[in-house]
RNA sequence: GCGAGAAUAGUGUAGUGGUUAUCACAGGGGCUUCCCAAGCCCUUAACCCGGGUUCGAAUCCCGGUUCUCGCACCA
């Protein structure tokens, strides 16, 4: 079995998620988090949010209907709607612009007419099969929406919400560049063939980052971990190196483009994606979006392929100069100048697969443990009590109780027998297990077990375990977190 | 989207025209000499959807949906 499907069959049978839809027979490319991959999602966003606003970003939220012109502005409409064409003898569709430019003809169609007249004057054919090609319609990357004979989109990236709120974003920040915005949300694509479970999916979670910066300043931020890392660069050679020493020999072509590769970095390590998965690779330049001068993505190891996991792409100035064209409203942040804009775009859903995917591990006998760090662990602690007889039943919910007003998602189970479960525990990563047993009717003593080490720490006073935010940060508690990285 | 294969309890499966639809695990309840899914008893729970063929369809045919693998797509 893969390491995917394992994951899918872990999330559907214990809730981190499944696809949706499925009592009306399911429609690919969309996923719904279940109760314990809600949670982890959040802890997700929240980590993502706590890096960034620790150095000094500023967080937004905004719609993703958004109306057509902004998408105009931002190259969106015309890159991502394709007239195509589908062969009447063998049914496969083609875009007609690369049809066209198969042809020699080098130009983007107007509309459905134009292009039909065009194809006939070449007499284009299937390329497939020589066959006759059908009139062209449009194919959207896009969803449209239609309100009022107005014509609106469902976002394909959160960014455009940052970009059309540069003025008021800098009113805000004082002026002052740099300045970091950031945003979670949906973002819709019209995937044409979604796949591989919260890889490839119509409705996703993004996690948008878009730092201006002044661009006659260079270096305002630096990387500074010594830490080597690997890098593909877009000539396709490797380099294992630290990210300072990669500005130097001009792999990574500026400081700040590096310092945000050093921040994605540290954000997929410390929600615990194994670093011995992850690697930076530079896009091509043939395979650069049409907002992007150069792209670093974050990839993860997965089945033997690589997955994009982040981008952190430099958009230059291109989508302020656009909106500053389309809309006429100044943009710049001072005379002439526009921000020079760099943007680490996370993949929130991708990265809650490479965190199950890093933490799964089997046990010899069979077995499935959960290594999640403590911080994203769906139930940070579980209270069981040995056995429901003696007592010991209503000790463990008074105790339960007690633990419920400091950690909400404390979990309470006192069915079958404690080995059950343990491993119930382990499979959804829960790092602590307190057991209640006969010491605690002498002595208010528990014991504490520890999920990947499976040790057992005996006679802790319970009360001790309340002093903290205990089941995350209790000096008691060692061990658990065991992604190593 | 194309081509090929597949779809049966929560999960994994058996079942080639007539079965009370198999088994395991998981879930719930109980017993138990109770600290790692032990054992025993009881129990919940399924033929993807829609048409057709047939006296009779999980089984055969057609369409749809989803999944897997290849191709294409991935801005």
């Amino acid at each position: 079995m893969g390491e995917l499907e394992n994951i899918m069959e872990l999330s559907k049978r214990r809730g981190f998620f499944w696809p949706s839809f499925s009592i009306y027979g399911g429609v690919a490319g969309l996923n719904d988090y279940g109760p314990l991959g809600s949670v982890l999602k959040d802890k997700v966003y929240g980590e993502w949010k706590n890096l960034y606003a620790s150095i000094g970003g500023i967080e937004i939220d905004t719609p993703s209907v958004t109306p057509e012109s902004v998408l105009k502005a931002s190259g969106h409409v015309d890159r991502f709607i394709d007239l195509a064409t589908a062969c009447k003898a063998c049914k496969n569709k083609f875009k007609v612009e690369s049809l066209l430019s198969d042809k020699g003809v080098d130009m983007v169609p107007s509309g459905v007419e134009d292009a039909w007249k065009i194809m006939k004057e070449l007499s284009v054919k299937c390329p497939r099969c020589g066959g006759e090609l059908g009139e062209p319609f449009e194919f959207h990357l896009m969803f449209p929406i239609d309100s009022n004979g107005e014509r609106f989109y469902l976002r394909p990236e959160t960014a455009q919400g940052i970009f059309v709120n540069f003025k008021l974003l800098l009113n805000f920040n004082r002026g002052k560049l740099p300045m970091i915005v950031y945003q979670q949300g949906k973002g819709y694509r019209n995937e044409i063939s979604p796949r591989q479970g919260l890889i490839r999916q119509k409705e996703f979670n993004m996690g948008e980052v878009e730092v201006f910066l002044d661009p006659a300043v260079n270096g305002y931020f630096k990387p500074e971990t010594k830490e080597e890392m690997y890098l593909l660069d877009r000539d396709g050679r490797e380099h294992h190196m630290s990210l300072p020493e990669a500005v130097n020999k001009n792999i990574i072509l500026s400081e700040d483009h590096a310092y945000f590769l050093e921040k994605t970095m540290e954000f997929a390590i410390r929600i615990g994606i194994d670093s011995k998965r992850l690697r930076f690779r530079q896009h091509r330049k043939d395979e650069l979006a049409h907002y992007s001068r150069d792209c670093w993505d974050l990839e993860f190891l997965m089945d033997g392929s690589w997955v994009e996991i982040t981008g952190i792409s430099d958009r230059g100035t291109f989508d302020l100069g656009n909106h500053q064209k389309f809309s006429g409203e100044n943009l710049a942040f001072e005379g002439e100048n526009l921000a020079r804009v760099i943007e680490p775009a996370s993949g929130i859903d991708r990265m809650v697969m490479a965190i199950l995917i890093s933490s799964y591990n089997k046990r010899e006998n069979g077995y499935v443990n959960l290594k999640l760090l403590k911080n994203m662990a769906p139930y940070p602690v579980a209270v069981l009590p040995l056995q429901k007889k003696d007592g010991l039943s209503e000790k463990a919910r008074e105790i339960f109780n007690e633990i419920k007003k400091i950690e909400p998602m404390a979990y309470y189970d006192e069915s079958g027998t404690i080995g059950r479960r343990y491993a119930r525990q382990d499979e959804i990563g829960t790092p602590y297990c307190i057991t209640i047993d006969y010491e605690t009717l002498e002595r208010e003593v528990v014991t504490v077990r520890e999920r990947d080490s499976m040790e057992q720490i005996k006679d802790i006073p319970y009360r001790d375990l309340l002093t903290h935010r205990p089941f995350i940060s209790n000096p008691i508690l060692k061990g658990s977190g065991s992604v190593k990285n």
